[in-house]
Order: C-alpha cells, then sequence, then structure tokens
DNA sequence: ACAGTTTCCCGTAAATGC
DNA sequence: TGCATTTACGGGAAACTG
C-alpha cells in the first residue's frame, strides 16, 4: 500500500497534513500520482538543482504517457491528466526545484503523521481499534440476542394466551358436552402444553441470564477500561496530545448496552406479570433476581453515562483548556452517552463549582457562580447524542474568607467544575454528577503562562481519578521523557510541528534535568524558569512564524556554540534561525557564516521581537537584510544548504523590486534592515569605523561593474 | 521695554514658554542676555551659516565685555556671565547655526504668545487687570471702611454703657444727696449725651448704609460680571484656550465681602441689641431695613460662591474634560469662594446626576452614582481655600426606560452633574446648588472623537446659562472664525503650537464652509467628516510629533498641489512634511522636488502612520530614508531651506554609523526606508525597473570614487 | 441589512495586599 | 521592602439591538 493509501485508509488526512494539501499542493494531485510520487528522491532533488530539473521532466514525461493511456479507455473517469500538467507547468516550470521542495516537504510530514499514529503512546493504536471492533461486534450480537429473545418471549406469550383461552373457554365446555375421558384428554394436552411452556420460559430465562452475564462483562469493559482510557486521551488532548477524543463509539456502545438491558427488565417484568397473571410462581424467584442483577447493571452503566465531553475552557484560549479567568466566560460541554428516546429532555444538568471541596481546608481562595446555569441536556443535531453546551458560565470570587491562607501560588490551587443531575427512569432514582478535570482560575491574562504550566505538569502526573487537588503543596517532579512530550505537543499544537531530538537536547539543557532524568517543578516553572521563555517562543510562533516553523526552516533550539560549530563548516552565506536565549518575550535571530582570509566568522543579528515582526514579516527581514555601508547582502543559503528564496520566497511581500503604482500617488517604500557589521574579535580594533572586511573591496567592484553593464546608457 | 520684561509682566513665561527654556535654551541666559538677544537677527542667522558664525562670536564678545564690566562692581550680585560663556561654548560652539536657530525659534515663540495675549478674546486683557485691581481696591477699601465703622460702634457703645451706668447709679444718688437743681443739670448733661449718641448713632447707621451701596454694586459685579467672566474663561479653557482659570482674584473677593457684610449685621444687630436694651426705637426701624438689606445680599453671595473649579473629567482624558464614560471613574473639583473660618466643615456637598433634569422627556439616556460621593468642603493646603475634589465618581446606566428614544445620538445627549449642598449660617437656612457643564456620557473609549466634537461645538456656542441641553436637537451653525479659533486650541493642547494662517485655509476647504462663512454640525462631524480625520491627526501629534509640530517643523496642513507650487521653485533635496488626506487614521508623508532635464519633479512617500512611527521616529525616518538601488537620501533641506540636520538632528536615534557595542554578542541593526522611484509620468514608460534617472550615473561614481579613497588599503 | 451603540476581553500598567 | 495578586482601563473587535 502506499503512503498515501495508508493515510486515506487511516483517515490522517486532517488537520495539519489537510492544511498542507489545501496551501502547498493540490490534493488531487498527489492523490492521482501518488506511487509515482512516492517513487522519486525529491529530497536530493530539494537541494540539487540538475536533480530537480530531471524529476520534474520525468515527471512531465510520467503524465504525458498517462494522457495517452486514458485515452484509449474513458476520459471521463480518468483523472484529469492534462490539467494537472498545466497546473505543474505554470508553477513549477520556471522553479523545478522548488517542486522538489515542496514534495519533499510534504512526503516528510505524512510520515510524521504516520509514526505519531504508530506511536503506542495516547494515540489510537490498531490493537485498540482490534478491541474496538470486538466491542462493536459484542454489543450488536447482544442486541441481536435480545431482540430474538423479545420475539420468543412474544411467541411464549401467545402460547400462554391461547393455552389460558383454551384452558378458560374450552375445559368447560368439553366437560359440559362430552365425556371425561375427552376433558382428560385435553386437560392432559393442556398441562403439556403448559409443561413446554415452563420449559421454554426456563430456557428463555437461561437466556436472559446467558445475555445478563455477557452485558456484565461489556459494563465492566466499557466502565473500567473504555470510559477510562477515554478519559484519559481527552486529558492528553487537552494539553496539545493529538489524540482522538471523539465519543462516538463509547455512545454507541452505551446506548445499545443500555437499550438491551432496558430491554431485559422489560421483558422479565413481562415474563413476572405472567405468572403473576397464570399463577405461576416457579420462575418467579430467579426472574427477580435477574431484575435486581440487571438493575445494578443499569445503575452503573447510568452514572457513569455522564461525561464532560468538551473540558471548561475559555473561548479565547482555546488551545489552553482548564485555565479560567473569574468574571470572563467559558464553555464546557456535557453528553449523556446513552442515547435513548426515553432520557430526551429528561436530564436537568446543573453546573456547581468546588462542589464537595473543603477548599477552606485547603486554605484555596472560593470561588462560586454568577448565575444559574442549569440545562437540559437535548438531541445535538451532528451526533445526534444527549449533550449540554454551557456557554455563559463565568465565577466570581467569594469574599475572602478569614482562613483563607494559602501556601501554594493561585496557579497551582486546582479546582473542580463539577455537573449535577437528578432523574427518575424506569422506577430508578438516580443522583448523577461528573466533575471537569481540575481547573486553574486566574484574575489577569498575565498569568496564563503560570497556569498552564500547572495545567500541563498535573495532568502528565494524575493518570486517573481521585484527582489530588492539593498536589502542588508538595509537587512531585516529571521525568524529561514526560516533560519533552509534553512540551512537543505545545509546539504541535502552536505551529503544526513538534520538537525534534537535538531542539530537546538544547531544552533539556536548560530545563534542568537532575541525574535520574527528573525535572522539578520548581525548576521548571519557578523564578527564572525555562517555561516562561518557552511561553515566550510559543506565543511568537502562534503569531508569526506559524509558516515558517510549520515547514521546519527554524531550527531555533541551538545554542550559540553549537550554531558556531553547525555553520563554519558550511560555505559562506549559510545561515539559520535561533530563538534568542536571554529574551524573556520571545525573540528569533539569524546567524550566518562569513569566510574571509581563511577564517570563519558567525555573525548574530540582533532578535528580532513580537513587536517587530509586527510590522515586517520574518521572510521580509531575510529577504532585505544588509550588511554595510554597501548593502550587500549576508545571506544566502538556510542551514544546511537550501537557497534562501527556495525557502521564504513564497512568503515574501511584494517586492521592492517592482512598486505597486497604486494610483494613490504615493512612492511606495519599505524598511529594510541594515547592520554596520562590528569588528571581528580576532581583528585589532581600528579607530575608525572603517569597513572592516578588505574582502569586500573585490566584490564591491565587481557588483559595480554589473551595476554599470545594467544602467541605461546616458542620453 | 523688551519683549521678555514685558512677558515677565504680564507672568506669560509659563505652560509651552516655560517649557521650551527648560528643553531647548537655558533662561537664565535669556533673562540676563535679555536686549542683546533681541537686538540681533537671529533669524537670517539661522538659515546662513556665515551669518550664524558672526552672531555667535559677538555674542562671545559682549560677554567678555560684560564680564569685564562686571569684575569693577560686585561679582557677587552679577549674573555669571563666565558660566554663561562656558555654557554657550560647550554647547554651540561647534554648531553656531543651532544657537541661531534655536533663539529664532525663541523669540517667534514669545512673539506668539505675546501675540495671543493681546487678542481680545477670552484671554485676560490689560483693561481686565485694570478691573481687578479696581476691584481689589474697592473691596479692601470696604473691609477697612466696616473696621472703622466696628470701631466707631465700639466707642458708643462704651458711651451708650456710661451713660447708661451714670443714669442708673448716679441720677438717683445725686437727686438723693443733692439739689434738684443739681440732678436737673445732670438731668441735662444725660440728655445731652443721649442726643449726641442718637446722632452719633444715625451717623453711623448712614455710614453702614453707604457700606452696603457699595457692597451691593461689588456684589453686583461680582455676580453679575466677575463669575460669569470667570466662567466663560473656564468654559473656554475646557475646550482648548489658554485662558486664566485661577479662582484667588474671586474667592477674595467673595471672601472679604462676605465678611464686610458678616460684620455688617453683626453691628446692626449690636446696635438693635442696644436700642431693646436702652429702650431706644427710634433708629430699630432703618436699622431693621439694613439687616434685611444685608441678609439679601449675603444670601445672594453664598448662592453664588459655590463653583465647580475643575469640571468633570475623567483622568486619562485630563485634556477632554466634560467626557465620562459609564463605569469609569472621573473628577471634579468644588469650591465655596467664601473662604471664612465659619464654613469650615460646614458645607457637605453632594453631587447628584442629571438633577432635575427630565431625561425622560428628551429621551436621553439615564445615569445615576454608582456610589455615595459626598464630600465636606475642607480647607485644602494650597491655595487655602474650601475646596472638594471629588475623585471616585462613577456612573452607571439606569435600566433603560421605555420612553428612552432619542432622536440624537448618544454624544449628542448632553446631562450634568449637580453639586448640592445644605447648611445654616448665621441664621439663614441656605439650599445651594451648583451644576458642572454640559457632560457627554459615552460608553467606549472609540466614542471619545465624537464625544469632543459635541463638547467644543456645544460651548463655543452656549456662551452662558441656562443651558440648553438639547441643542443638538437641531445644533446651530458655528462661524468659520469661531471654529477655526477652537481648532487652532486643539493643536496648542496635542503639541503646543497653534495654527498659522495658512493651515487655517486649507482646512476651511477641507471642513466646508458656506458662503455666510459659516460651518454646519452635520458637515463637521457627522459621516466622512473632516473632524474625525483632524482627531486622527491630533493623536498622532500628541503620541509621536509633540517636538516637530512645537518646533513648527511640520507644515502639516497644506495641499498637494501647494506642496508642488511650493516646492519646484526651491532646489533638489528640498521637503516639507504634510498629513495624509486620504488615511483616517492620522499618517504623515513628506513630499520632496528633484530637478532633472530642467523639470522639477515632486515626489510624496506613502505616509506613515502611528503604527510605523511606534518603531522608528519620524526623525530617524527621515534621516535614514533612501532612494533607489543605490541607496541615495533625497530629503536635504526642510522647507524653504533649513539644512535637514540642523532642524531634525538633535532627534536622531545613535546613529548607524557609530554601531553600539552592547557586548549582548549581537549584531546592531536598523531599519531603514528605501523606495524605488517609479517613472516620472512624462518619460515613456521602460520595460524594466531599471534606475530611472540618468542624472544619477554622474552622482554615483562621485560616490564610489570617494567610498575608494576612503577604504582601508587592501593587504 | 445595517449602523450606532454597547459589551467583551486582552494586554498592560498601576494599585493593592501581604 | 519586594513580590504576588488583583484591579483598572484603553483599544479593538465582536455582539447586540433596535
Amino acid at each position: 500500500m502506499s503512503q498515501w493509501q495508508e493515510l486515506l485508509r487511516l483517515n490522517l488526512v486532517r488537520g495539519h497534513l489537510s492544511h498542507l494539501y489545501e496551501t502547498t499542493f493540490p490534493r488531487h494531485i498527489r492523490h492521482s500520482l501518488c506511487c509515482y510520487i512516492e517513487s522519486q528522491d525529491w529530497d536530493s532533488a530539494a537541494v540539487d538543482e540538475c536533480k530537480a530539473n530531471a524529476c520534474f521532466y520525468a515527471l512531465m514525461l510520467y503524465l504525458d504517457e498517462q494522457k495517452c493511456s486514458v485515452q484509449e479507455n474513458n476520459v471521463l473517469q480518468a483523472p484529469d491528466f492534462p490539467g494537472m500538467q498545466d497546473y505543474l507547468l505554470k508553477h513549477f516550470s520556471n522553479e523545478p526545484q522548488r517542486l522538489a521542495v515542496v514534495l519533499s516537504e510534504c512526503l516528510k510530514e505524512e510520515k510524521k503523521v504516520l509514526a505519531l499514529t504508530s506511536e503506542p503512546q495516547p494515540c489510537v493504536s490498531p490493537s485498540v481499534e482490534n478491541n474496538w471492533s470486538k466491542l462493536d461486534n459484542t454489543v450488536s450480537d447482544l442486541k441481536r440476542q435480545i431482540m430474538e429473545l423479545k420475539k420468543e418471549n412474544k411467541t411464549l406469550e401467545v402460547l400462554y394466551e391461547n393455552l389460558d383461552y383454551i384452558q378458560k373457554t374450552w375445559l368447560d365446555k368439553v366437560q359440559q358436552h362430552t365425556g371425561p375421558s375427552q376433558s382428560q384428554a385435553l386437560n392432559e394436552e393442556c398441562l403439556k402444553h403448559t409443561n413446554f411452556i415452563i420449559q421454554t420460559k426456563q430456557v428463555v430465562l437461561q437466556k436472559v441470564m446467558n445475555i445478563l452475564n455477557q452485558v456484565a462483562h461489556v459494563v465492566t469493559v466499557l466502565v473500567g477500561v473504555e470510559l477510562p482510557e477515554w478519559k484519559r486521551r481527552q486529558q492528553m488532548s487537552c494539553i496539545g496530545c493529538p489524540a482522538d477524543t471523539s465519543l462516538d463509539h463509547l455512545q454507541k456502545w452505551f446506548t445499545t448496552v443500555a437499550e438491551v438491558l432496558l430491554h431485559v427488565r422489560q421483558q422479565v417484568q413481562k415474563m413476572q406479570d405472567q405468572d403473576k397473571k397464570y399463577n405461576n410462581s416457579d420462575v418467579s424467584n430467579s426472574s427477580e433476581a435477574i431484575d435486581t442483577c440487571a438493575q445494578s447493571l443499569v445503575m452503573k452503566l447510568l452514572t457513569n453515562a455522564l461525561v464532560v465531553e468538551k473540558q471548561p475552557v475559555m473561548s479565547s484560549l482555546l488551545q489552553r483548556p482548564l485555565i479560567l479567568k473569574a468574571g470572563v466566560r467559558f464553555t464546557a460541554t456535557v453528553r449523556f452517552l446513552i442515547n435513548l428516546p426515553e432520557f430526551k429532555d429528561l436530564l436537568k444538568v446543573t453546573p456547581v463549582f468546588d462542589k464537595d471541596v473543603e477548599a477552606a481546608v485547603k486554605g484555596f481562595r472560593q470561588f462560586n457562580f454568577v448565575r444559574d446555569n442549569s440545562k437540559r441536556l437535548d438531541v445535538d443535531s451532528p451526533g445526534g447524542g444527549l449533550a449540554a453546551e454551557f456557554a455563559y458560565m463565568d465565577i466570581k470570587r467569594k469574599t475572602k474568607a478569614p482562613n483563607e491562607q494559602s501556601h501554594v501560588g493561585v496557579c497551582e490551587e486546582l479546582h473542580l467544575v463539577t455537573f449535577v443531575t437528578t432523574f427518575q427512569i424506569a422506577g430508578l432514582e438516580c443522583n448523577i454528577q461528573v466533575s471537569s478535570l481540575p481547573v486553574v482560575v486566574i484574575s489577569s491574562s498575565s498569568q496564563v503562562c503560570s497556569a498552564w504550566a500547572s495545567v500541563m505538569w498535573w495532568n502528565m502526573l494524575s493518570p486517573s481519578e481521585p484527582w489530588n487537588l492539593s498536589l502542588f503543596s508538595n509537587p512531585p517532579p516529571l521525568s524529561w521523557q514526560q516533560l519533552s512530550q509534553v512540551l512537543s505537543w505545545q509546539f504541535l499544537a502552536a505551529g503544526q510541528r513538534g520538537l525534534d531530538e537535538n531542539q530537546l537536547l538544547m531544552l533539556r539543557d536548560k530545563v534542568g534535568v537532575d541525574p535520574e532524568g527528573l525535572v522539578y517543578w520548581s525548576n521548571f516553572f519557578k523564578n527564572e524558569s525555562a517555561w516562561i521563555w518557552i511561553d515566550g517562543i510559543l506565543d511568537l510562533i502562534r503569531k508569526y512564524l506559524v509558516d515558517l516553523w510549520r515547514e521546519g526552516h527554524i531550527m531555533g533550539f541551538v545554542s550559540r556554540e553549537r550554531t558556531r560549530v553547525l555553520l563554519q563548516e558550511k560555505c559562506t552565506g549559510t545561515f539559520l534561525l535561533r530563538f534568542s536565549e536571554s529574551s524573556k518575550e520571545g525573540a528569533i535571530s539569524f546567524s550566518w557564516v562569513k569566510h574571509s582570509n581563511g577564517e570563519a566568522h558567525v555573525h548574530a543579528v540582533e532578535p528580532y521581537t513580537k513587536k517587530e515582526l509586527e510590522f515586517m514579516s520574518l521572510p521580509d527581514v531575510l529577504c532585505s537584510y544588509s550588511v554595510g555601508s554597501k548593502f550587500r547582502k549576508p545571506l544566502v543559503f538556510l542551514y544546511p544548504d537550501i537557497p534562501k528564496d527556495v525557502a521564504f520566497g513564497r512568503y515574501y511581500s511584494s517586492d521592492l523590486q517592482t512598486p505597486k503604482q497604486g494610483g494613490s500617488g504615493y512612492v511606495d517604500r519599505r524598511p529594510v534592515h541594515v547592520s554596520l557589521l562590528p569588528l571581528t574579535p580576532h581583528s585589532p580594533t581600528m579607530e575608525m569605523n572603517a569597513e572592516p572586511e578588505t574582502m569586500e573591496l573585490e566584490q564591491w567592484f565587481e557588483e559595480m561593474i554589473s551595476d554599470i553593464l545594467t544602467l541605461p546608457a546616458p542620453p
């Protein structure tokens, strides 16, 4: 199977990948030519113009062939090869290398997605899928069984009724109108029938018990395995893990099993009624035991059926759930997994803040909801399940209690939103509730960074209920393994690409890992912390560098020293992008190498801050950056050897070379960033700030000559 | 009298002028050398380096002379001529022309301030000052009179007592121990005394009436002229007029007159008491009439003594009072002009929103204060008067009434803050109140612009109470005369410089003035209005251009056409700064002239917005702006002929030519704005974007040669 | 549909508490 | 005093509402 087909099979062409094919390369071409594309070595072609040309023309040839082969068959049903060829010629014939870069990139991204999926971690693995289809089968089989049983029971009922009718209407008549022997025969016949019925009933009861046993097992699996696993997946998803948090399967299983159980109880009830009606007491006991059993299973299912489908989240911080700001609205969705008509509009759910939590004891601040947020679970259109979105919740701090004296910071306090409901169904009184994951309550958006550190830390540490809300009064360490995982997710969430080995190694040094591979909360988050620095960079990426980060053009986390080592072996003009280690606000710099007099000099530009990138995108900076009074361009190849314009060209704003004549009558202008190179450390300091690089004279004469040649002749 | 002395006499060296001498030139030098400085032609020197040098050395010589002449007298009491010389040498010996520019500028500014003051408008004119000293005299004379009268009354009282004592103790004794004739003589003597007393009393009463008459006149002047005039000055000051709003004089007059009146009443009371005591009823009538008269004068004074010293203003919009935002705190100060000990802590003042205003009738929105803002008037330290600052007021909108349906916009609704107080003094029950000027209530800061338009318009139109709060349901027009005045004030407030004739002419065209010289509210403020555009520019000046605007380097309001006309007669490289007419957000552009092939081409750069100036100050832009691939600098002289660096040099940031080596290890960089000049309209369009200006080749060769010569020699 | 108006809320700065 | 936390509010945008 081709890589593409595998992706399609697992339904992985979505999100980031889907976006990639919306913006950089037509998905339909990737689809139609999947095998051919995967057979070519785009990676080499991306860095070798000759190879790129060769690949491009090979592709054109291939398309020619396809066109021919199609014409022999049916033109209409075949892929639109001529269209594809047109597209490729139009977009890439002038720069085949860009095609190579794009396709190499796409294939790499696909591989990455496939790799992610096959990781055993909290993503859905094939073995899980296997379990799921087994459960699917089991559950549908249970439904089939109960439906059959229902039919049998119906038959039984008919038999009963017939027998009863016969006994009641004919037995007397026969006795009156015929002899006792015939009456005796009839009686015996009836008795035979009765016995048959009783036997059948025993069989049916046996079947019911059989079903119940199976149901009990399924319920155990659902409540004990599948639901906790979903909750863990949701938990990980909250902190950025690309996990499947769909409730479709669970809802189907819960619904069907509940349906089966309700049917069971209904049938048992019927049989008990029959028994009463016909004064059979022989089976009552066992049927009652069955009902009790069914009832307890129903209760088990019901009490676990209420789930927080979407954890509390503020609309402005969708990527960072579980952070609530006092006085600002947040949203949460609750779903009842048993989607049966009898529950429609039955459940009125009320959110309660810190229900049963003895806040005062812990010394936490206390909050409550400002208004009544109760909602009835109604059928939501897309999924068709019973859900309610609590969209206008906000909390307010209670006037401070005197003993409210916490020894943890506000972002280390953990609170709960609990959803409570009470209802009757099938004679059962239900009081059920479900809590959100612990939330952090802040009062200013400047605390989001700290709050998110808590959320990540806590969720990595606490895989299952019951939660320890005082975890941060003595926070356990996290293994670097775990921390690097969650950090990578942050970058995946912010910039659609995680962190690679080298980047993580650099971060490992920054964060401070103890010899046992553990990271301590105080090191990670408290003063001078690595996290504040990382979060600044995440924000930088989110706002200004998504494209470049997604495409992997930002090495980013690489030390100054390593930058020097990497660059000095490359040719003059090679550069790389790295995040400033000194700025807490998130800033990006570039370093480039210049060889002169046999020495390699690596320079780094003053980092660009968010404020500056607001004005001029990084690609534009890279495009126009100049050095010295002659405005030479020192940036040529993105490390290792990608021509600058190949990597960033598509993100340049309309070029300076073609001034727009917008009719406004104004002369267009653009900012260009210029540096005077400082004197290189090894050369003796000169008095004047003359151009320190003597090599330049030669280069400059070349430029001059070429400029003179291209100038229009003087009149 | 020298210009400087005139300024000092009128106490005009404050505000903008004072600031000027804090930042650009030492005030003490200006002061000590005032006549000499005013005798030189700095204006010519500012644009002629030779003259500037000459002036500088002449000044040095003058100082030398002064030094010598001083040494003959007393060194300690003379101005510090050596210090001045040191200062001037240190700061200007390298650039005498800058001294000329600075002094020329200063003298111009001084002239401007003098001119402003002598305008008849709402500023304090000499004739007014004259009136004030007259009032001063009248009032102190009144006080002198009443004090004298008090003494006389005291004497009178002693006489009375003596007489009484004699009559009561001696008359009987004399009758008993001596003969009736002696008794008769004594009786006659007493009668004579009594008559004398009665006569004296008449005279005193006459004097009292005389005083009262004078007081009545003063009260009429105070309440009818001075107070309304102060209120009008305050009103104009609110909308930017540089008027004197000090209450010192009024407070002094009110206080003294009230004191006089209270003394009058006290004395009259005393006399009435005497009359009662000694059973004289002959003067009672007239003294009672006097008291009634005094009482009514006191009441007239009291009811007018409460004033809003500082109109309601939000702390974040100090330059724009009378705009209140619901839910945001604002401040107002109330003063009681009668600063007598008996009023201390007596007045509890309560602010009420829209008191007695039938809001519902007009359909205006209704508001009220959130908390009780009552305050007692206490002695404020600086002025020593009775005042209270209401600092934490904020208002909230009432739940909307059903008939609340206004046909004017929210910024056209006018509301009042009324300050109410009730107290007893000298047996009088007083209910007095004073209202602020009408305020505009907004709900979002985006409405400030519109609200300020209303405030300006309204205050220009309504010189005195009673206010018409529904003025905007049918807003009268404003004369261009008035509007241009208030517009100029806005620029004075925002950038410490008003608008000149030419700028106003350009604005006149923008605003749209009808043939009768009237401007209509709907034209000025409503859709596509001039005001929104102007306000954007005010904001631009306030935030980024105060210095340049203050110094008059921004022509600003000048049409594109006029720019062309002005510039084409100047030499290549002459430029001027003008505000973009197309941007509603406030943006500034520069236009420059270039002569080539005998034709003058005037170019204008794409305007710079606030967002861009946030990054790079306009002087830096002007300094670094370059054109073409060779980065030529097209800006040389600020119109008419000020060298660029003379005008803007002191505002350049640290120069690109001297890269800072901050030890950070990063290469410093700076943005430079670059344009490719479009092809000039008259030359035929060329295919490639080669340099269109052929003149450049020659210039470029020159540059090249000079560059080669200054390069370090190759190794 | 739409404009005038209000609400919402981030991000920063200042105030407050501890 | 210094830090942690909360409050204030401009400014931009979304939401409301006639």
